[in-house]
DNA sequence: GTCCAGGTGTGACATAGATCAATGCTTTTA
DNA sequence: TAAAAGCATTGATCTATGTCACACCTGGAC
């Protein structure tokens, strides 16, 4: 239950086994299937969510009624819209499972809690959003400079396994770009009429 | 020349001045002046950079030649390319000083120390980062779901000072758009043509 | 087995924003 | 105080991508 993440912790900071046990007790579990909600738009964020097995997506809507993708969470993979969760404003974030998935949820005070008992997780915690920060900077640049080409086989390198388990329109979402653009480009590249 | 930094830190955590004398060893202060570069793409980035006073961008520029501006620090903020700080790779941002400016800066070496002798900085450092990832993933939905109007709607909202004090030019290229477009549409914003 | 929802592909056409080119400010610099 | 550099604006035109509409395929639900 508790070994992948235990696993994640000490790629980053030491912690002995003894310590984790606080984690043990603040944390609870969660199976959910495929399609199932975590939290709906409008809802306060009430947990962070850590992907055991399966795959999440967290995504927005926008007035026009177009998803517009945030985030894959894959095994090993924290997912939660941090701004609700800390604010307790509603959420704008879908977070939908994609694939029958198990994960450990931890809720507000619980998360409060943990850093007291264990404050070297401060630590662990600046790494993990510092890592999330610099790839979100790198999409946000790339969003902004690259042709929809690009930031498709970018994104292929970057997550091959994503593209075997994740449907193209939401990759098309994710990039920004429509299932129509994602589809002739595609063909394009396997033609190999691309600049690929 | 500490003070706004010990404001800063203190309005996160709490922290005597006692313990804040360690920060006061560990950065060195430095005045540069307009159009200065604190790193060009292609260095190793060796400091993140505290603005005392001033204004300082940082951008990457792409094979066509044409500039991306990542972020605006205004006094108060801090700005680094935490990818190359972190991992010593060569970085693919430029740190261009916008107005003569008084910065603090601090290395790697000082920065581990630092969190050393202060491990309650991680926290502080934590919640900045926090803070900036929840800007910059919101950027990154706006950036794939608002038009160019309501983008630059938002920005002057968000960021006031910033439209005063900063060339038109620049704030387009922020916005991941031409010059040009954003003259047109601040036209039909004046002339009440526009949705605004 | 049949039906239907979810997913993908493709053609015809529309459009937001980019590109190119020129003009006239204003500010810096020498 | 003149020249140069930086900046904003505008018109004409181009283009990557979006929009709309329809066809086809597949796998699970019944």
């Amino acid at each position: 239950m508790f070994e992948l993440l235990y696993k994640k912790i000490t790629e980053k900071i030491p912690l002995s086994e003894e310590e984790f046990e606080v984690c043990k007790t603040l944390f609870t579990s969660k199976k959910v299937r495929k399609k199932q909600f975590l939290q709906q738009e409008g809802d306060v964020s009430r947990y962070q969510f850590f992907v055991n097995n399966g795959l999440l997506r967290s995504y927005t809507i926008d007035e026009k009624g177009v998803e517009h993708i945030l985030q894959f969470a894959l095994e090993g993979w924290w997912t939660a819209d941090l701004y609700s969760f800390f604010t307790e404003e509603p959420s704008l974030f879908n977070i939908e499972a994609l694939e029958d998935s198990e994960l450990l949820l931890i809720t507000r005070p619980s998360w409060e809690t943990l850093l007291e008992k264990l404050p070297v997780l401060e630590r662990y915690f600046r790494i993990l959003i510092q890592n999330s920060l610099i790839a979100t900077q790198r999409r946000l640049m790339e969003s902004l400079s690259e042709t929809a080409e690009k930031k498709y086989l970018k994104f292929m390198k970057m997550y091959p396994e994503s593209i075997q388990r994740v449907p193209q329109h939401m990759i098309a979402s994710y990039l920004g770009i429509t299932r129509e653009t994602l589809s002739r480009l595609r063909r394009d590249i396997a033609s190999g009429k691309s600049s690929a």
